[in-house]
DNA sequence: CCGCATCCTCATGGATACTG
DNA sequence: CAGTATCCATGAGGATGCGG
């Protein structure tokens, strides 16, 4: 752990716990849903070996993250504990606020599907649920995409190679309009189904 | 600016920007009032010169911040953005998650009271305003205090050189009753009001 | 393979001195 | 007062080793 603040202010005992480098983005991680060392690694796409399990043991002895078992047997989980889930309020804040760096692009920036899983909450309110799993349907450019999104990550259909860019547009599209306010949230509605629905998606889908 | 992280995410590209140590106290700092270079070094308690100076240029570059003219002449102020102001939100959850790290008190930390100017806003929801003044009374050990909180920090009465100490005091004991879950937001509010109003005042403290 | 631990290099943070 | 400049300690990042 990095050094205290030394303040008796709520913001610094946080940022005393959660403020050293990766941490809050492993949190992300595992707001999507535990996830075992190797997850880890990939999910956050540029963390060090050494660091990562610093920053795990770091998380457990604060309270915020813990180590299971697996049911198999001898291969550990990682999730987060009851507190360490409260992060997803501020965290949702944070992506929020996050919106108008969001309109320029993914740029040169790696992009994983799952964690729309945090963000389309933050950014869509009440309106998707990932807690089980969800379809959110995107119409850029005319076309139409459906978006799987599970506790295990996010599926995006056509699979024909272009989806996934087209997810990262999404949400770019979806970004940009309501940082610009050229998107109400309830304009959104029309795009937006929970549980997929047949006849719902049908309708939505204009198919 | 630390190294970015490199993903398009919400959350990393706001981590990007107030990630690095320092910044978020140096927005909270902001969302007390706006503040001289002076002020910013006293109020953060422990940052370098160098650092504040290093932080101060690259959130004014990344527009969370900006440098004003004082108005009698060659003084410079820094204060908020808009959307620098905006970070109010996620910070205010932070510090709502941060109340079990509060309970065990200052201990060795320092403690400003204007910190509670943006705490406890936070903790206390819509009942408490420091967008004008407010006065809330605390009751401690059966003895009775009034803080006075505006936008330029915090006062406390009676102003026995004990006041202080008792308002750190009063945070800890507010925090410590909501953290257990012995304290209800209904139970504070016989000890919180807003606006002294004379009357309203005598009546809450018995006096 | 997984789950780390070690080693090394270099950027960043922290404390202090200094300047317009 | 409002910052710069300097020096040193520390932490990040990358490569690699190593036991299960």
């Amino acid at each position: 752990m990095s050094r205290s603040y030394g303040q008796y202010c709520g913001l610094a005992r946080a940022l005393d716990v959660i403020g050293d480098r990766w941490n809050l983005l492993i949190v992300r991680q595992l707001l999507v849903a535990p996830a075992r060392y190797r997850d880890l690694l990939d999910g956050l796409a540029g963390v060090a070996t050494n660091l990562l399990s610093d920053r795990l043991r770091d998380l457990e002895a604060a309270g915020v993250v813990e180590r299971r078992l697996a049911d198999e047997g001898n291969a550990v989980i990682y999730a987060l504990t009851a507190w360490g889930a409260q992060l997803r309020e501020p965290i949702e804040g944070l992506i929020r606020w996050s919106a108008p760096l969001m309109v320029r692009g993914p740029a040169e920036d790696r992009f994983r599907p799952e964690w729309l899983a945090v963000a389309l909450p933050a950014l869509l309110g009440s309106r998707v649920k990932t807690d089980r799993s969800a379809t959110v349907g995107v119409a850029i450019d005319g076309q139409l995409f459906q978006v799987q999104v599970t506790g295990k990550g996010l599926d995006a259909s056509p699979h024909d190679g272009r989806a996934l860019d087209a997810v990262v547009r999404a949400e770019a599209a979806i970004v940009l309009g309501l940082a610009a306010g050229m998107l109400d949230f309830d304009e959104i509605r029309p795009l937006v189904e929970v549980e997929g629905d047949e006849t719902a998606l049908r309708a939505i889908f204009g198919a």
